[in-house]
DNA sequence: CTGTATCCGCTGTGATACTG
DNA sequence: CAGTATCACAGCGGATACAG
């Protein structure tokens, strides 16, 4: 209904908040700053965002090869839903810490 | 990172959407209100919901049962975020279709 | 370096039947 | 009416090896 899933998912914002702070990411950057992720996923949810032209992948012909991620103009109308609920989740996290004392 | 899960999902923001909308719903009627939904997974993420203090459930001790769900004070909070994604969500539709020409 | 291919276990989700 | 219990299965996603 709100198509949610294209932006968030249990990678892109993370990706999404890399790329907006970076303005180009090698993919081994993006591996490095998020080691959580494994390959597999990181190049499943970058096709996704590409497909979806949020992000834009730009490829060097040369030896090693070297691709760049970046975020689209069409992406960065992304940034305002980013940050709202970037706010909410901080906000979030201490209404849930309120009522149960974690901190997780 | 946003902990974005707890509000988003494949059901959750149409859940809370009914419930914005109507202040206060019974099983049954979200049930109808949202066909496709398994009484299964309606359960569970009105459940997930109440644990994060963003929807309330009150039990009426009758038979038959009546429950009602509302959204709480705290989960009001959300309809910014919501309002946000549906924004965008729509934009995006919009976006895609001059992209691809499809409609869905 | 930037991926793809394959295997494979685990979890999420549906269908169905049952209960207070 | 408002769920729970149980079974079953597909697909997500991890690990590993391989490729251009």
């Amino acid at each position: 209904m709100f198509h949610a899933d294209l932006i968030v998912g249990k990678w892109k914002p993370i990706i999404l908040f890399h790329l907006l702070h970076n303005d180009k990411l090698r993919f081994s950057e993006l591996q490095r700053a998020i080691p959580e992720i494994s390959k597999k996923m990181l190049t499943t949810q970058l096709r996704e965002l590409e497909y979806h032209d949020i992000v834009h992948r730009k490829v060097y012909a040369e030896v090693p090869p070297k691709v760049e991620y970046s975020i689209t103009e069409y992406g960065k109308k992304l940034i305002p839903v980013l940050e709202v609920m970037r706010t909410w989740g901080l906000e979030h996290l201490q209404h849930l810490d309120e009522l149960y004392g974690t901190k997780n």
